[in-house]
RNA sequence: GCCGAUGUAGCUCAGGGGUAGAGCGUUUCCUUGGUAAGGAAGAGGUCAUGGGUUCAAUUCCCAUCAUUGGCUCCA
């Protein structure tokens, strides 16, 4: 007999070899026909693997991360079939499960599989799925498995397997299809119910670019139909939120094949919004003692030189900019912290005067390959909220937490409530990638983690993220598709104060260098626009939005009473327009409410009487008739109790 | 940059070897309205660009450019 203890610390005995389908149904027959996955002492095992010894047994379902990982992980093995069945040349590669379904890398020779392919591979998946085949897991030495693939002339496998410990190699086997596998399937193909391929897209071999380009088939699957179509629904709702479509349906911005990819045309409205954001952060970083500096757009070739730039980024960049007769060489500029660090230079400085804040919004340029552009969220030109603070060693762990309370700030005044945090450190095993020297990047390494810790900040660790002049916190979000972005961003620099000798004095009287903090709250105006109007889906909080109220007038006949209700307005600074067009009130409203705008007043010969106006609001109705004097006073409450203020 | 897809009116899109269509928008006229589309008429397109096949190409083929889903990259 074994014991196996149970999730709620429960202890049952059961025969040795009991699997965990059997101690799923001795809890009960509804639970074990829910349970696709499980993990036996934290290893993930099959539902039909025996257990010879006590331990600790956890059950998945559908609902469980675990048990849909296995799901999509065996809806992998069910395309793998599907594709060798109807393409019976390719070499099957690596299959995995993914955050939202699965995929399979092939290699399929000389053929080209297109989006119109997918139909009938999918209805091959759910014949097969159909025929509730059982997936069973077998041992096998490493001198077979590598005969087996050797005979089939698939070197994406062997090169697996060649990688793998010899009595750890197990296949997978259901129906007649076999494949390389280290395990965690579902009981049998039967309970993948419906399935979506959702693209085709090319991916590398081991993800590096020098290898042999593969086909990647993406597809998700489900147990039960209506799933698979709410998951489609969701998707509809995101692409309706999509920055790019929003942004021209709500005229921001714009691109121009004339004018560049990737170069961002900012429109009135867009232009309008990017200033209310950089006005709401400067006044903040005002009162947290920075001082606003301006700096070209282009720069000397030898400024990034010296800040090392050029070496790591130069040949995958803009090329550098020859004067006419000297032969200068200027680069557009890519950052701006080459910049803040030759203002600091400009004179000696005490450690008296120290932290010193430069902030800028620098708009910067680079090179991106074209593949990767992305509306705004990857662009070739872009502002970033840029600051510099030089500080001294002894004050890094005060300026770094008050960077992230200026962050927090910034994120609380906008909705951003789900967020997480990201500790960038170097990879251990690539110290060529990065400059300056190690002692110094652990200094600033443990002074991030540090400061995360007090901050009690949700935070990941990812080796191998930093920059290459120093470590980084990076805040991400994520947007309306999932995908997860990354917004503000802190950074800890001991390389460029060296490189560029940036001196204080000390009260020793001695020469010192100082330590420098990158920041970037929003980190690039670009982006973190097309981020909060995915968030709010173009509802944005009031005091952003472009226009604030639409004055809809009954008729042409209340034209000078609506103007009346701007002029009364705009003294009171809202942002309000006025639509006296010659159409009904029905059309004024629909076209009001599509553009998101979030007050209406309806305006007509009873309101002209009373001095009234009829509010309706964006996305409820109607709420009354009130005195002017009352709405104008109710929108600026409503912009006041949104405005946090940023206290030091 | 690489692999796939797409490019038709200002916008959203249909069409298809014989030089183009809808809805919305826009213009003009009628209508002067009470909380998500009032009515009528008109204007508007070298069908992304450049080649090729063909009696004939916007349609088929190739290339380029842009957009797009991924991969790689991201100071």
């Amino acid at each position: 007999m074994i014991a196996i203890t149970l999730p709620d610390g429960s202890v049952k005995q059961f025969e040795a070899g009991v699997t965990p389908m059997d101690v799923a149904k001795s809890i009960s027959e509804g639970f074990a026909r829910n349970v696709i996955s499980a993990a036996f002492n934290k290893v993930t095992v099959e539902t039909s693997t025996p257990l010879t010894q006590d331990g600790n047994l956890v059950l998945y379902t559908w609902k469980d991360d675990q048990g849909k990982k296995a799901f999509w992980h065996s809806s992998a093995h069910i395309l793998a079939q599907a594709l060798e069945q109807l393409y019976p040349n390719i070499k099957l590669t690596i299959g995995p499960a993914i955050e939202n379904g699965f995929y399979y890398d092939v290699d399929f020779g000389d053929t080209t599989l297109s989006d119109k392919d997918l139909k009938e591979i999918e209805t091959k998946m759910l014949e097969i799925a159909r025929g509730k085949h059982e997936f069973s897991i077998r041992e096998t030495s490493k001198a077979e498995a590598l005969d087996y693939y050797k005979k089939q002339g698939n070197e994406y496998k062997v090169e697996l397997i060649e990688n793998l410990e010899d009595g750890t190699i197990t296949f997978c086997d259901h129906d007649d299809f076999t494949d390389l596998c280290r395990g965690g399937h579902i009981p049998n193909t039967g309970i993948v119910k419906a399935i979506k391929l959702m693209s085709i897209a090319g991916a590398y071999w081991r993800g590096d670019e020098n290898n042999k380009q593969l086909t990647r088939v993406y597809g998700i699957s489900f147990p039960k139909q209506k799933e698979l179509t709410e998951y489609l629904e969701l998707l509809e709702e995101a692409k309706k939120r999509d920055h790019r479509k929003l942004g021209k349906e709500l005229e921001l911005f714009t691109f121009s094949q004339k004018v560049g990819q990737g170069l961002p045309l900012w429109l009135p409205k867009g232009a309008a919004l990017r200033e209310r954001l950089e006005n709401f952060l400067k006044k903040a970083q005002k009162k947290a003692g920075y001082e606003m500096v301006v700096t070209p757009h282009i720069g000397h070739k030898e400024l990034y030189l010296t800040s090392g730039h050029y070496q790591k980024y130069g040949a995958d960049s803009f090329q550098p900019i020859l004067t006419p007769h000297e032969g200068e060489e200027f680069l557009l500029k890519p950052m701006n912290c080459p910049h803040h660090c030759e203002i600091f230079k400009t004179k000696p400085w005490s450690y008296k005067d120290l932290p010193k804040r430069f902030a800028e919004f620098g708009t910067v340029y680079r090179y991106e390959q074209s593949g990767e552009l992305h509306g705004l969220t990857r662009v070739r030109g872009f502002t970033q909220d840029d600051a510099h603070i030089f500080c001294t060693p002894d004050q890094l762990d005060t300026e770094f937490k008050k960077v992230i309370d200026l962050v927090l700030y910034v994120f609380g005044s906008l909705g951003f409530d789900n967020f997480t945090t990201q500790v960038s450190l170097r990879d251990p095993d690539k110290p060529e990638k990065y400059i300056g020297n190690p002692e110094l990047w652990e200094k600033a390494e443990a002074a991030i983690i540090s400061a995360v810790k007090d901050k009690e900040l949700d935070y990941v660790i990812e080796e191998g993220e930093a920059a290459f002049y120093g470590p980084k916190l990076d805040f991400m979000v994520k947007d309306a598709l999932g995908r997860s972005w990354q917004l503000g961003t802190i950074q800890v620099d001991y390389t460029l104060p060296e490189r560029f000798e940036l001196e204080y004095k000390g009260s020793d009287n001695e020469m010192h260098r100082p330590v420098m903090i990158h920041r970037a709250p929003f980190g690039s105006m670009e982006r973190f626009i097309a981020i909060l109007l995915e968030h709010t889906g173009g509802n944005f909080p009031l005091w952003l939005m472009p226009e604030q109220v639409a004055i809809l007038s009954l008729s042409e006949k209340y034209e000078k009473y609506s103007q009346k209700v701007l002029n009364l307005l705009e003294n009171d600074e809202i942002r309000a327009l006025t639509d006296n067009r010659n159409e009904t009130i029905g059309k004024k409203i629909r076209e009001a409410e599509m553009n998101k705008i979030p007050y209406m007043l309806i305006v007509g010969e009873q309101e002209e009487q009373d001095g009234t106006v009829s509010v309706r609001k964006h996305g409820e109705g109607d709420i009354g008739t009130m005195p002017l004097e009352t709405f104008s006073e109710l929108i600026q409450d409503a912009i006041k109790a949104e405005s946090k203020e940023f206290n030091v």
